[in-house]
DNA sequence: CCTCCCAAGAGTCACGTTTCTGCATGATCA
DNA sequence: TGATCATGCAGAAACGTGACTCTTGGGAGG
């Protein structure tokens, strides 16, 4: 007859709370949560009758109780830097999608869910949500958003190497570099003379360390860089630079693109000049849509595996939030795949170059 | 000299407490909760004074406290209808990007983050993050997700209007069977005698809406229908299911493909069969991506303008959220777009009939 | 017979907020 | 001058869990 029993009342409006599931059992709160959280000693009579009438109330355990008893929430920022007010950009849309879409399934498999958290953010939207760890995709030199969540003490991981000091707990990347000069060797191999490079105006890593890569392996093999930059957020400037490219006095025979819809503007310019893909033009873009796949001709490209790259995020995040010290480096590096197709082949291939891939699963 | 100052020593470990900042002050706990949330009343001069002290100590407000407190998250779930094991489909991708990138900057921008939630997730991971409502797009007749979510109480909206008697706080959705006519009506005005419908065999909303209004549509200009099905989910049926439409006896004049690969799958079988686009077959897909706009030829598309719906689902549902009862009905139609481009007309348009767009804002 | 120990569960505190109520102090007004 | 009132703030009660610490009863060992 405390004043207790009578306060709380039918725990407030509807939603069952762990009281009421250890009054109608006949035992103590503690008991209700070893039973159901499978801790402490009780014998597997009592475990059964509690999880029963647990079920039979509809009781579901506050999260928001239990993040602030535990510190742990179960959440994941996933932070996307933003161009203008739209969360991630045109070129980056199909890695993007198929990237978080790797995230999501990782972190839901250990139990985590995500949260869409762009980089520019309200502050009070950052400080509203508790996150045991952030994913952060192409983090700016001196971000932020980073520092501040560092210094909270929350593991960050990148994808992408971090540019500058910028102190996040472990990092996934390609090998930008190395990718490029695969891909260059590939076009020379099927015949280029003069490699045409579509790039970026802006400064992030990946543009950086793609063009830098460009630049040294014209300079090895005595070639002269034709390259044409553009903005790469703004979806209509692509088609121009593309244009310019071909109609420039030393026109390349062989173009690589390094964002996803150059493939298509380059193609589309091509036509327009009268050049024929391969005869007269040889064609490589970085992308991850499968559009490429059946375009006239269809198109060589470059894969980044964002698939594996969202897995391998989420995995270091996850091990990081849970102490768990594996033997994973905390550097990770994940190849790249050239999906060689017609537009960069001077003759039909003899055999599938790349094998024929069922729904890929990585 | 209580034993509680001493056991809170310094506050646990870093992170500052809003009682660090109470003492560090000089005023009471009410105090400092007042003066940063802007309640109560307090002279500009206190309030100053609290709000910097908390700057300089870097406090942050739990949020797990004060969702525990508040009973609000700021949390908003996206739920997304799954096959297999991977959240969201092949062909809804630029859809569900372009919808969820809408959804997310129309959430941040009253204050809400969105949490990834693909319907299939392991349900302890679902009672594991507190939302204040959800978004689903395409729930499945009487989903058992929904039907768990509203029995606790929270508000549901659904993209896509809810099969059966599913009781969701409402949706939004467009017209399909308007759209599909209307389309159909085009296509004939451009010269077609007998269309032909690409579509699928699974039974979600989409697919039976559109079908059933193109049977409708041949019923009332009595021309025979001509179509093929596959199961969309399936990257690679698509491809198989375009060439047998143009192989048929009764092969169609013009196409209209329910999914986004169908136009370039279409166009290969065209290819293939020697069929130009559009003077032998006419061309039209279901489809939010921009390579339509730059393929040989360019493709007409349907957009169901994803941005809009993914805009308008999360007005209302922060409406039902905050209780707002603004005069907006609880289901919205969207009205569709026709991206009318080369693939559809027979002789090129002397005007454009689709104004130019920039960038595209909605 | 006394003691010790272990199973099985009860009590209670703390997590970090928000918010309701309450208590002074000075100003206002009849 | 005493009653009323607004102002400026402090105290304390929740919110619903999880995790310690205690209590109780009974069986085994000395």
């Amino acid at each position: 007859m405390s004043r207790t029993d009578t306060s709380r009342r039918g725990s407030r409006q509807g939603r069952a709370g762990i009281r009421d599931v250890a009054a109608a059992a006949g035992v103590s709160i503690t008991t209700v949560s070893d039973a159901l959280n499978g801790k402490g000693r009780l014998p597997d009579a009592t475990r059964r009758h509690v999880r029963e009438v647990a079920e039979r109330l509809g009781y579901r355990p506050s999260a928001a109780a239990r993040t602030l008893r535990t510190g742990k929430s179960g959440l994941i920022g996933l932070t996307v830097t933003t161009y203008g007010e739209e969360p991630f950009t045109f070129t980056e849309f199909a890695y993007f999608a198929e990237m978080a879409r790797a995230a999501t399934s990782a972190a839901l498999a250990r139990g985590y869910a995500l949260v869409i958290l762009p980089a520019t953010s309200r502050h009070d939207v950052w400080s509203n949500v508790a996150l045991d760890g952030t994913v952060v995709i192409d983090p700016s030199d001196h971000d932020p958003v980073v520092t501040e969540l560092v210094r909270q003490g929350l593991p960050v991981v990148s994808d992408g190497r971090p540019a500058g000091t910028l102190p996040v707990t472990a990092w996934v990347d390609n090998d930008h570099e190395a990718a490029v000069l695969d891909l260059l060797d590939h076009l020379a191999a099927a015949g280029a003379r003069r490699i045409g490079l579509l790039t970026g105006t802006t400064t992030d890593t990946y543009t950086r360390l793609s063009t830098t890569a460009y630049l040294r392996w014209c300079e090895r093999v005595g070639q002269d860089p034709v390259y044409e930059s553009y903005p790469a957020h703004d979806p209509c400037a692509g088609a121009v630079a593309a244009d310019r490219l071909l109609a420039r006095p030393d026109r390349p025979d062989a173009v690589y693109g390094l964002f996803d819809p150059n493939g298509t503007d380059l193609l589309a310019a091509a036509r327009r000049y009268g050049l024929r893909v391969p005869e007269d033009l040889l064609l490589v873009c970085c992308s991850e849509s499968t559009v490429y796949a059946t375009t006239e001709p269809p198109v060589t490209t470059l894969s980044l595996k964002p698939r594996r790259i969202g897995t391998a995020v989420v995995q270091l995040l996850i091990d990081a939030i849970e102490g768990i010290d594996t033997g994973r480096p905390v550097e990770q590096v994940i190849p790249t795949e050239l999906i060689v197709r017609t537009s960069s082949q001077r003759r039909p291939p003899r055999t599938t170059v790349s094998a024929p891939r069922s729904p890929a699963r990585d």
